[in-house]
RNA sequence: GCCAGAGUGGUGGAAUGGCAGACACGCCGGCUUUAGGUGCCGGUGCCCUUUGGGUGUGAGGGUUCGAAUCCCUCCUCUGGCACCA
């Protein structure tokens, strides 16, 4: 007879949508989740990757937000001090593009969304402290931006200058490198182009070291392709500036190198074609060949120019430049293989040891020197391996026979001691253009003085408000659409008085998103962006959640900003976070979702079908935190059942709160404590999925102990369910607080205190030893733990399997691991 | 092209030197049910005639008593970089 038989027909089920709208309510009202900040206790920050406001929450939302949660809820259970803020990255293109369509205030937009998914994540049962809320947009943040641009300002690293600079002509506005994906816009996608505009910039460059150095600090806590791609960003590379005088000019042609050692085989130069070098030094004579190359140069797009094996293009510029370490007469052309932004934007040509410029050289007929001895095997043409100098002497010093780094430490010191040069150290990073010629964004806080120049908004004008523009005042005109608001714009000099005009740009968002986490700390705090005290109590975050499409953009700036203001003397930290975790995608079918292939999942379609802790579990289920989620491989069905299930048992539990569980069955204790123990040391290493699981096996062996082992008044099954509905409170808030309730317990479960372990429980009486003859299992035997080798072999060898499997033959050696495993060796 | 990382059942994934496939999804069978998008029980890598055996973690080789795990070669996929002097 089934055990089951007198169970009523009709199972309960839980309503999730009617626990929902219970539920809600109750939380809002303990507002549990409020960072304490008293000291009391030791302080977690929890941070995630605030939300930009377009639209309501999507999938990759739920995902990194249950992902998140799990973390900080854990981190509340643990009784930690927790600070888990809110807030909106709420300036940026899509509300301005949208108020354009509509005619509007991008705020409309903006706020109405805002709106939406804050609804959206309260409904989401995320563990946020509502009262750090902040957005972007508001003038009382940014205010604060301003205020920081100011201080940069002060410092020398917000400056303005001339440049070419990157151009979306799509969006209408310049471009900041690290937002160019590959000749790209990072995104709208159109090709982007070259511009020459005075521009503001951020001097980040003045932190490269800094950034490099200190990710030693973030060494294994940050995703490793991160870092390397940071690395890759920064671009360090050691090498030496080299000058090369010009015949009948003053002004030699500097050249960085990171191969010094070659000198003596530069038999011509080049210089960017754009620069401004290129034209100082052009002949009359090749002054229309230039300007025609420059042409031709221009109409090819960065994305041509980035193709593979496009020939090696170029002018003779009719000037002559002398190898100071030859003395030898050599050209100097300009050719688009050269880029105007790295090094000097120009270089020497060394043909022997360097492709580009042996290519180069193959189609202008240019000689050849080779100044590195390539081995016997190498049948290349440039050769840039290892390998002793040659070819590599004057009067003065010779470099013939030392390999390369002795070769370039020479000639540097030479280099050095006869003015021809300097080691030095590049970098690949550039400063970042902070200019964006559009209208919602932190408008820059200075004004432009005929008479005075750039002159800053004094502090106590701050902020500067935006001007009220909607619809089509905003559309994009190459200008910036502030400079076209007259009222606005036009105002006095701060120091002087006299009629002056606003700087009409507003800052990259990437500036509004690199501080946020430091107000968080003090929020709304009326004297200064934040209160230092409070952030270095927070500070550097313990954790930070979310995507890699960050690594060179928001993921770099906002360690810069720290190291600025850690110099400024506002922040102990050196580092924002302390760890990152990047979450993966959620995708549809193999595929990103989008529009154009119709495989796109609404989340909040999904909870309406499912529910929220269905939809949360099945995101934390998937697999590891990293790895992108294929939905359709996913069942949130399995998720709401799994829920039901577990909810069943604290229906079931019918002894009383408070009972002494010390009387319990052993085995049910045994595996609750086992289950509690795992699912610690999982979530410490953010393997949460694996944690799930094990709450599932819990439920599981639950069930088995109240249908047909200890029975459901037995204390033990009380330990399971308390310890099931804690446990699932960090995935499934409103199911594990419903079952908290059904176990006679107050709101709420989220602070109902981790499991508390008891170690001798989790250490098990038996374990299934292994026993292989040869390596193939032949036994097992259930032993102590701590049994002894010599017994566990006596026990293995007796075994009627194991003397079978032995056959009589010779037994050459005896592997006991005990208590795991014993294997026989024989013949 | 260069540099990382990864390849495990029908599917998502466990196992990181010691029982491969935990936990799920799906599927098959049974019970309960008027019914099932419910619940419960059993099964489910592949092959062989079993309550037994063989075989199996992209392919090939190596180290080891023992390899999904470590090493080498190759293949495939993913990510990053790609005229950076």
């Amino acid at each position: 007879m089934s055990p089951n038989t007198d169970q009523p027909t009709q199972r309960a089920a839980l309503d999730v949508q009617a626990v929902q709208e219970k539920w809600l309510p109750v939380w809002t009202e303990l507002d549990p989740f409020r960072a304490i900040d008293d000291g009391a206790r030791e302080r977690r920050y929890a941070l995630t990757m605030f939300s930009y406001p377009s639209g309501d929450l999507h999938m990759g939302h739920g995902e990194v937000f249950a992902l998140h949660d799990v973390l900080a809820r854990y981190w509340f259970q643990r009784g930690y001090d927790v600070l888990n803020p809110i807030g909106w990255d709420s300036f940026g293109l899509p509300a301005e593009n949208a108020a354009i369509k509509r005619n509007e205030h991008p705020a409309i937009y903006t706020y109405a969304n805002i709106a939406t998914q804050a609804e959206s994540l309260r409904r989401y049962a995320m563990s946020f402290d509502w009262s750090t809320r902040l957005h972007t947009s508001d003038p009382e943040y940014y205010r604060w931006t301003q205020w920081l641009f100011l201080r940069f300002y002060e410092r020398g690293l917000a400056y303005r200058k001339a440049s070419r600079v990157n151009w979306c002509p799509n969006d209408q506005t310049v471009l900041a490198n690290e937002q160019v994906v590959g000749g790209m816009c990072e995104r709208c996608g159109a090709v982007v182009t070259k511009r020459q505009l005075t521009q503001w910039y951020f001097r980040i460059t003045a932190y490269a070291q800094q950034l490099l150095d200190d990710m030693a600090l973030l060494e294994d806590h940050w995703p490793a392709p991160i870092l390397t791609m940071q690395r890759n960003w920064i671009g360090r590379s050691e090498g030496a500036f080299i000058d090369f005088p010009v015949e009948g000019r003053d002004e030699p042609i500097r050249v960085f190198t990171t191969r010094q050692d070659t000198l003596f085989g530069a038999t011509f130069m080049v210089v960017a074609p754009e620069s401004s070098l290129a034209k100082r030094l052009c002949a009359p004579e090749q002054e229309d060949a230039l300007a025609a190359y420059l042409e031709q140069v221009n109409r090819s797009t960065e994305v041509e120019r980035l193709a593979i094996e496009q020939p090696k293009t170029g002018v003779f510029l009719g000037a002559y430049a002398v190898n100071p370490a030859t003395g030898q007469r050599i050209p100097v052309y300009a050719a688009d293989y050269v880029l105007a932004d790295y090094g000097t934007g120009s270089i020497m040509a060394v043909p022997g040891q360097d492709q580009r410029d042996w290519d180069f050289a193959e189609s202008h007929d240019l000689p050849i020197v080779r100044t590195v001895q390539p081995p016997d095997s190498f049948d290349g043409k440039a050769y840039n391996g290892a390998g002793s100098a040659i070819n590599s002497a004057n009067d003065e010093v010779s470099l013939d026979g030392l390999p390369v780094d002795q070769a370039k430490a020479r000639i540097t010191t030479w280099l050095t001691a006869n003015g021809h040069g300097e080691g030095t150290v590049n970098f690949r990073l550039r400063d970042w253009l902070l200019s964006r010629q559009r209208y919602w964004g932190c408008p820059i806080p200075i004004v432009h003085c005929e008479d005075c120049g750039e002159v800053p908004v004094p502090d106590d004008e701050l902020p500067v408000v935006l001007p009220d523009l909607r619809g089509q005042d905003l559309a994009p005109k190459g200008t910036s659409p502030l400079a076209a608001a007259t009222e606005w714009v036009e105002t006095t000099c701060p120091k002087c008085g006299r009629p002056a005009r606003r700087d009409s740009d507003t800052m990259d968002t990437f500036v509004d998103s690199s501080w946020y986490f430091l107000r968080y700390c003090s929020p709304g705090k009326k004297d200064g962006p934040f209160d230092p005290e409070a952030a270095n109590r927070w500070m550097p975050a313990a954790n930070y959640f979310g995507g890699a499409e960050h690594a060179v953009l928001h993921l770099l700036y906002f360690r810069f900003f720290t190291k600025v203001l850690h110099d400024m003397g506002m922040l102990d930290a050196v580092e924002p976070t302390r760890s990152l975790i990047n979450q993966g995608q959620v995708i549809n079918r193999g595929r990103s979702m989008s529009k154009s292939l119709g495989n796109g999942v609404d989340l909040g379609e999904q909870i309406d079908n499912y529910g929220v802790d269905a939809v949360r579990l099945t995101m934390v289920f998937a697999g590891p935190p990293e790895d992108d989620i294929d939905w359709a491989d996913m069942s949130p069905g399995g998720s709401v059942r799994f829920l039901q299930r577990a909810w069943r048992l604290a229906g079931d539990v019918s002894s009383q709160p408070g009972v002494d569980f010390g009387r319990g069955d052993l085995a049910l204790r045994k595996a609750t404590h086992r289950a509690v123990h795992e699912a610690t040391e999982l979530i410490e290493a953010f393997r949460f999925n694996v944690m799930v699981a094990r709450v599932m096996e819990l439920v599981n062996v639950t069930r088995k102990a109240i249908d047909s082992g200890c029975g459901p008044d037995d204390p033990a099954v009380r330990e399971a369910v308390e310890a099931v509905a804690i446990m699932l409170s960090l995935v499934a808030p409103y199911t594990a607080e419903e079952m908290w309730e059904q176990l006679g317990h107050q709101p709420t479960v989220a602070k109902a205190g981790w499991p508390k372990i008891d170690e001798s429980l989790v250490v098990p009486d038996s374990v299934t030893c292994v026993i292989q003859v040869g390596g193939r299992v032949r036994a097992r035997l259930e032993v102590t733990p701590d049994v002894t080798e010599t017994e566990l072999e006596r026990l293995a060898l007796a075994h009627p399997n194991v003397r079978r499997a032995i056959d009589g033959m010779p037994i050459r050696m005896v592997i006991v691991r005990a208590p795991k495993l014993v294997n026989v060796v024989v013949g």
